[in-house]
DNA sequence: TGCGCATATAACTGTCAAGGCATATACACT
DNA sequence: AGTGTATATGCCTTGACAGTTATATGCGCA
């Protein structure tokens, strides 16, 4: 996953984004009465995001409309996969941990 | 889970001590030796650690033996749940199809 | 009890990012 | 063209926090 996804996801605020996008899409200004946060604090958290690859958006008109991705996501899984050795007994999971050791 | 456990894992040197600790418990200077980081840092960060649930450290004589913790894994498992309906149900495939554009 | 090892903490400093305000850009409509 | 709407961006201030150095605390041992 890239390096920084999890700061990204320290923001409150930018989990906040996430969670009402995994609801819908939504343009800027719906997120913006949503959250009722500042537009301009709502665009630029959706750059860091945009950037990081957590959400797309395409150009309707004047709206952006912005979509989550699930890829981030994945890789947050992937990321937390080993740890679950810790208490997934499943041998699954220690296994292919154990396995990626070598 | 805890609010900032992401924050927690957005700290690199942190996850490091993760990573490290998810192999064997360790002392402080066994993390500081694998680590090539100095004392204080390692010290500062366990208790970052410590306080977010994520480490338990038992004495031993002059040493503290330092363990992971699987509680805020499984906090962070569940809360990547809702998430997971992105990619592992039925995602039709013109989602997918445009997930795969950008 | 005094020394040395292992770890924790205090004070300081530099960096970085979040949010506020103001402004710029882009588009639609008349 | 000109106006209103939607969004992005620049500048600024402020706060949080990681890392360093120096020092304190706890423990075992001679």
């Amino acid at each position: 996953m890239a390096v920084d996804a999890f700061a990204v996801l320290a923001e409150p605020t930018r989990r906040r984004i996430l969670g009402r996008l995994l609801e819908a899409e939504s343009s800027v200004n719906e997120l913006v009465e949503a959250l009722e946060v500042s537009q301009p604090t709502v665009s630029k958290q959706l750059k860091v995001l945009r950037e990081a690859g957590f959400v797309i958006c395409r150009t309707e008109a004047q709206r952006r409309i912005y979509r989550i991705r699930a890829a981030p996501f994945q890789a947050l899984d992937d990321w937390l996969q080993p740890y679950r050795a810790l208490w997934d007994r499943h041998l699954d999971a220690l296994e292919r941990h154990l396995d990626n050791l070598e």
